[in-house]
DNA sequence: CCCTGGACTGAGCAATTGCTCAGCTTTAAT
DNA sequence: ATTAAAGCTGAGCAATTGCTCAGTCCAGGG
């Protein structure tokens, strides 16, 4: 790494990864973007071009979400068996999982647990192209609830941080709880 | 229907869809879809909020290909090769084949190959996560290529037209003969 | 020590975008 | 004929958004 390197243009990546995670696609915006990186205007334009580094950090997502979900050597039907499973387990944690607890855990009215359900669904059908076509590209969208009907910007915002760092923090026992009751609200209603 | 109805609101409906159709979800605005639909901007707003009529919209077409393409007393693997041998054959023309067959129109140079490779693979996985899933919601995007890459604007304009109005002046067997030399150049390349 | 060049800043701009609102037209009811 | 209500128009607005550019800072070469 060049000495003069201040680690912006990384920082700058991690954020739009980040806000890309918090917000979806449609609504991620440079700003968030030099905000959270803590970055002029500027240098992200000095780096990139905005669509150019939306893109790259869409891919990049997927990319980790492959690494850490996907074994090639595995059967893809036993996969998708092992996501679902591993999206219940106190023990593992991947991305999507994380994802669906965050919503689980304020899952107190209708409107929420119908836009669990949507999530679920999505996501099922996410692992599902991926396993089935065997190619990250353009196939990876994070859920885009509707964002009248929820208001989950501050616990949303605390675990995509985590989504990003692996932050040991969370308490995942907690929002398994929650995430259980969601579902079984969803089954029974 | 009421006798007042003068159509605005429908034509508004279609013509999101054929805007979403041909510029994607993040190039989609308010002002082609009311060009489109010849109709003045405050009648979009007097009956619908653009993201609940992009949505709406971005549904409808996902409702439309579903219908088209997917039998769901089929075996979800036979759907899938059925789809795949049906995206080649002169016969049949899903919305699908026929965007294959406008990429593939105009695939002269490496460029737009490339880009027709990825829009078969994007397709293959979005046919998968509907046949493995069973639910529509929030899985169908169309492709979006690379506009800086691809310039196609002009054909993609009037296939928009033809997927929408199920055109029968579309000359098919010219679209799969450049279809299928597109193909052969990608394989062997 | 001076000079070069890359990292970086941030106020402000040019262009865009969804939407408003005053007003017109058409239809149906009284 | 009059009234009311809904469909509809389009110039223009308030707010937004990616990006520019003049300028600062600093590491490293000569």
């Amino acid at each position: 790494m060049d000495r003069r390197d201040r680690g912006g243009r990384e920082r700058i990546l991690m954020a739009t990864m980040a806000v890309l995670l918090e917000m979806g696609l449609l609504a991620a915006q440079t700003r968030a973007v030099t905000e959270r990186a803590g970055v002029g205007t500027g240098l992200l334009n000095h780096h990139f071009r905005w669509p150019e580094l939306r893109a790259r950090a869409w891919e990049a997502i997927f990319e980790e979400v492959v690494a850490d979900l996907w074994h090639p050597a595995e059967a893809p039907a036993a996969a998708l068996d092992r996501f679902i499973a591993e999206a219940f387990d106190e023990g593992a944690r991947p991305y999507w999982a994380l994802w669906i607890q965050a919503e689980a855990l304020s899952a107190t009215d209708t409107a929420i647990q119908a836009a669990l359900s949507r999530i679920r669904t999505a996501l099922r059908q996410r692992l599902a192209a991926l396993l089935l076509a065997g190619n990250s590209q353009g196939c990876w969208t994070l859920p885009q609830p509707n964002a009248t009907a929820i208001r989950l910007e501050a616990l949303r915002d605390g675990l995509a941080g985590m989504l990003l760092n692996h932050d040991p923090d969370i308490d995942t026992a907690l929002a398994t709880h929650h995430l259980r009751q969601a579902f079984a609200r969803e089954q029974t209603g």
